[in-house]
DNA sequence: TTCTAACTGTGATGCCCGTCACATTATATC
DNA sequence: GATATAATGTGACGGGCATCACAGTTAGAA
């Protein structure tokens, strides 16, 4: 994919972000402070322990973040698209960052100084209440996940991986196809499981109807039995 | 304990909570719109899958925060202290309550009507700031938490709990018994195990002479050795 | 293309820990 | 203080899943 230098007034990644709602002139000025830049496939974005220096936008692109547990095994914590940010709970909190971030395909993602965002948030009211919005849906979905985690058997927290990746990346044009590349070990990460478990669900779940290996990209068969073995015990 | 009904203006917890910082008319104001209430040990105060109607700001008193598990098994996802606002995320992400919150002792709890909330967040840039610092501080200990829950072994995480107990609520005079009584089952509920494997570990730990099981409270005898466990294997 | 490194599939093994069961001990209510 | 209720301690058992091992496959680099 060839590089443009995106421009902030006709992104559409914007559209779908914390800044969709800016008036023009803090467009304008927005599109003049970013930075951009390209990262290929695995490269790294921000490492967990750094402090940022500013925030991410993520122009286009897949993207994990993750961090490492006490025996150095990774564990994915967020995915993020078009139109997300990075590194807000670093800034807003005043913190190093408690996660990595690693692009999974080639991405496109822009860059805006620290102190030019927390200007902005000093400035524009409903910025900052927007992303203490983000936060707090971002705080739902962890206080989820770490219920399931506890709670359900690997079996069923594959399933809802799946159907993570689906709700996150959407499907390709067949309708079937989640958009998205995964490694099994990105997928046993994000399930918090090993590699080997995570392989045998999905031919499981394969040999059942239920989805289809194609690759490194998943066919959805069956979504409806695909969601009752996210909450199926055993 | 009896019942007084509190000022905003003297209140201690208030000095390290939220509203540290609010001005002298904002505390006077706040004062006037709370309400207070005595809430029993055991007793609800507000239950998942509710609207929220307001904010709740402990005055005293030790508090869970659990959601429900597809089975319908508790997890604890936050412990709440003198100072400790609940509902702010409930609030800010226009949404249902994700957890209930029960009084693990006797508690007083004091509550700001919701349009109140959100007028005083619109007013003042700081607070909304600092709203969003204290839901950035909690996206980072659930992300933790969600690592460990995933990787760590259930020995290490009844190594964490207790640890997060005594960071919590502190320690009584002799600077070694843990400030809070938990029930066999609400220290599961933390660490996401059952009961009876909950009970193994703390036996084991007594045991090995870290800590020392006094009724419902905890005596810690060597912290270093506890934080030792909770990041070893097996 | 060829080569090398990363990724993947699958069997075998063992053990951590959830669950059931029940006796025992606190706690609350009258 | 008596009694019902909740909380606790402990053994036995079995299965889910991590781990090791290694062959087979894919994909990126030269």
């Amino acid at each position: 994919m060839e590089f443009i230098y995106p421009n902030c007034n006709n992104c559409k990644a914007r559209l779908s972000s914390t800044f969709s709602e800016l008036n023009l002139d803090d467009t304008l000025w927005l599109n003049e402070i970013k930075l951009s830049k390209a990262y290929k496939k695995g490269e790294l974005i921000f490492k967990e322990g750094n402090y940022p220096k500013g925030l991410f936008c993520v122009h286009s692109g897949k993207i994990k973040v993750a961090q490492l547990g006490d025996d150095g095994k990774e564990q994915i914590v967020h995915l993020i698209n078009n139109g997300d940010i990075m590194g807000h709970r670093a800034i807003l909190g005043d913190d190093q960052y408690s996660c990595s971030s690693m692009a999974m395909e080639d991405s496109q993602v822009c860059f805006i100084p620290k102190d030019a965002f927390n200007g902005m948030l000093n400035n524009n009211a409903k910025l900052a209440l927007k992303i203490a919005h983000l936060l707090a849906d971002e705080l739902k979905a962890l206080e989820k996940k770490v219920t399931h985690s506890v709670q359900n058997s690997v079996r069923e927290r594959v399933a809802e991986s799946i159907l993570q990746l689906k709700q996150n990346y959407g499907m390709r044009p067949d309708n079937q196809t989640i958009n998205v590349v995964v490694t099994r070990e990105d997928l046993a990460n994000l399930a918090g499981t090993s590699r080997e478990t995570a392989t045998r669900y999905l031919y499981e779940f394969q040999n059942l109807n239920v989805i289809q290996l194609v690759g490194k990209t998943i066919k959805v068969l069956d979504e409806k039995k695909l969601e009752y073995f996210s909450h199926l015990k055993h």
